[in-house]
Formats: C-alpha cells, sequence, structure tokens
DNA sequence: CTGAACTATCTATCTACATAGGTAGTTGGT
DNA sequence: ACCAACTACCTATGTAGATAGATAGTTCAG
C-alpha cells in the first residue's frame, strides 16, 4: 500500500507521467521506497480508476501522446488521511544480520567478505545519501526546488528541514550498520584468525 | 529464498516438526527473520522433496502421528553454500523514513506520534533483543543450549559470540532508530510547537 | 469427564514484488 | 538519413508473503 502514497508524495510536488514517476524512484523517493516500473504504471491506473490522481493526455512530439497524472482534491485528503494515521511495522526479515547469527557455518574468509561487502554496500549509499540530502538543503536538487515554489518563503526551511531529517536517519543507520560489520571483522579476528 | 535458509539454520540444531519451527519463528530466528506457518509447512515439504531435508512420522498420543524433520547431508551442503555466497540486498522499503520526509503534509502532532510510536516500537524490541541476548550468553536460552551440545566446549566461546554479536547489530540499529525519533521530536518543537 | 488451551497440520485467497521481457515513438548527434 | 539512446508505456509469469480461516487430535487442570 505504501507505493501508493509514495506515488501521491511525489504528485504534490508536480504532475508527473508513469515514466517520469519511475525515474523519481531511482532517487529521490526511491532512497525509501524503491519500486519497478512494472508495479507503478498498473498502480498509477488504480490510483485513477479510485479518483486519487487524473490522467491527462497531452502531446509528445508530433504523433504521439503520454499521459499526465495529477493529484485531485481526493488524493491530497488519502495522503493527508495516511500521513495521520499510525504506521504499521513490518515484520523484520534481515538476511544479513541472520547469516552474521549462525556465522560458525561459514568458512571465516567468507563471512569476512559478507562484512566487507555489508561494509560496501552501506558506504555507497550513505555516500549518495549525503550528496542528496546537501543538494537538497542548499536547493539544487530539482525535485525539492519545484516542491518549495508552491510554498511561501517562510515555509521552505521546515520542509528541507524534514527532508534532512529524513536523510539523517537513513545516514545514521547506515553508519552503525558499517560500524557493527567492522565489529565483526574485529570479532573475526579474534576468533578465526586470517592465514597470512 | 531465506526463508529456506532459516529454516535449515534452526534444523542444524536439532530436528523439529513444522510446529516446531513456526515456533521458533516467535523467537530466535524470528527476531532477523520472520514467517507465519502457512509458508512453512509448504516450504518443509518442498525442501524435503529437493532433498534437503527428511521427514519421519513420529508418534504423537494413542492415534496420531506428527512429521519431524531433519536436515540431511545435501541440507547441510547447501546451508553452507548459501553460508559462503554473497548475500544480495533487498531495496530499501522505509515508510517511517518516507513519512518523515513529508512531514510537512502531517498535522504536528500526529507527526509527534509517529515519531514516539517509532521510539516505542524500537524500545519494546530492543528490550526483547537484550533478554535473548543476555540468555544466549549464560546459555539459559533452551534453542542455544541444544545446539551447543553438539559442538566441543572449546567452539562454544565462538559460537556464542557470533549469536550475540548479530543480536548487537540489531540493539545498536534500534538504539540509532530511537535517538532519531527523538531528534526528529525535538525538530518538531523547534519548526511546530506544541500547543499547550 | 469436561472444557480450555495447546499441538499439528492444511487450505485458500490476495496482494506485493521481482524478473524479464515487448512495442513504438522521440530526440539528438554524425 | 540513420543510429543510438531515451521516453513512454504495456504484459506476463512467478514467487513471497499477508491474512484468515478450517480440522482434528492432545494434554491437563478443575
Amino acid at each position: 500500500m505504501s507505493l501508493r502514497y509514495a506515488l501521491l508524495a511525489l504528485l504534490t510536488a508536480e504532475p508527473l507521467t508513469g515514466y517520469d514517476a519511475a525515474k523519481r524512484f531511482g532517487g529521490s523517493v526511491g532512497h525509501v521506497w524503491h519500486a519497478p516500473d512494472s508495479q507503478i504504471y498498473p498502480e498509477l491506473r488504480r490510483m485513477e480508476k479510485e479518483g486519487l490522481i487524473e490522467g491527462e493526455q497531452v502531446r509528445w512530439g508530433p504523433k504521439s501522446t503520454k499521459t499526465r497524472y495529477s493529484i485531485t482534491d481526493s488524493g491530497v485528503l488519502a495522503f493527508r488521511e495516511w500521513m495521520d494515521s499510525p504506521l504499521d511495522y513490518a515484520p523484520v526479515r534481515d538476511a544479513a544480520h541472520m547469516r552474521a547469527a549462525y556465522f560458525e557455518w561459514a568458512d571465516p574468509d567468507s563471512a569476512r567478505d559478507c562484512l566487507r561487502r555489508h561494509i560496501d554496500h552501506y558506504a555507497d549509499q550513505i555516500a549518495c545519501w549525503t550528496v542528496v540530502r546537501a543538494a537538497i538543503v542548499d536547493a539544487t536538487n530539482a525535485t525539492i526546488a519545484v516542491r518549495l515554489r508552491k510554498y511561501p518563503a517562510e515555509e521552505h526551511e521546515r520542509i528541507v528541514a524534514f527532508k534532512a531529517f529524513a536523510y539523517d536517519g537513513l545516514i545514521a543507520r547506515g553508519e552503525v550498520e558499517i560500524e557493527w560489520a567492522r565489529k565483526g571483522l574485529e570479532l573475526l579476528d579474534k576468533v578465526s584468525p586470517e592465514k597470512y
């Protein structure tokens, strides 16, 4: 269901085609909610049927059109309602921690590999989040720039602060993941020293 | 696919019925990988068909039986192979952070609620993980006690250390989640002070 | 000896998501 | 004029997982 609200969130900033939306899921919202285009197009159609968004045909080149979706009042309402409703937490499914719990079954070098990849993975993510966060804070990020145009200047700081806050959470979490994996590498060095 | 390996992990300690396994998913592995029994029973049947585990009928009461599954050599091999293979990271889907990024659309009190629930949620989890971690370290935890019986005493510390390490990761992550939510509450107090 | 709680399963339906394609028009550079 | 890269969709199939049941035997306490 969250995909729907991720789409509504995007559409509160500006009207988008399915393709545009899909691209956003490679950045911006994509950092907190991933979705492939094969999920996005049908969901947009469903949302239109339910009146949350409205599609309009716009010219695209000499002999083609594309569908641009805008959020409706009913969509805004639905989004607001979701924003004000309690979240439910998905049950834990964490392959990395599960694997770590059974490291006695892994080759120590594979275990080390696993932790190094964990570090690399989160280091990459943090690098990405940090760049995007910076671009949001100084409004060089195109998406946020468009969004802010809908608000009076005195609200901008607040809105930017929320986005930055979200990214801070992702970054902080990434950092503990890295720290955890580092401790794991230390543990492995202690209990199963690397051959040299 | 990870459900399969979670089940194999369980079965490396001792043979289990589907029901036993399902119960384990309410604790032990369940802390890192959740699954409902309606997923477990069919998966066990599939695994038996593929020769990873073996079911044997055991008497249960005067006129009934139950199926107890044991891991086979092929199952142990498959588990080892998985343990030595690189993990792939699931794309991010994080409703809490997504919501935080759009807090300008929420009523400030709802936003506060959301963050307070976030804190409560992880506080509960941490409390649980801490208890289990302690029980593993001092071997009062039944599951780990059974598992350790299969190993010589000098390996016990290592095995326990891995489990403790996994729980440490969960706890550390829970703690940053709480810290993050606290900062969010501070931010809300700054940008949209509570009415009194 | 009865009822409640627990054990041991199984099913059926639904949605979300992953994966992997396909078609057809557009834009921009050489 | 052509080709590559991009835009704008759409489909189909498969699996994972959520949800909500049903059935039937067992154990144990009052």
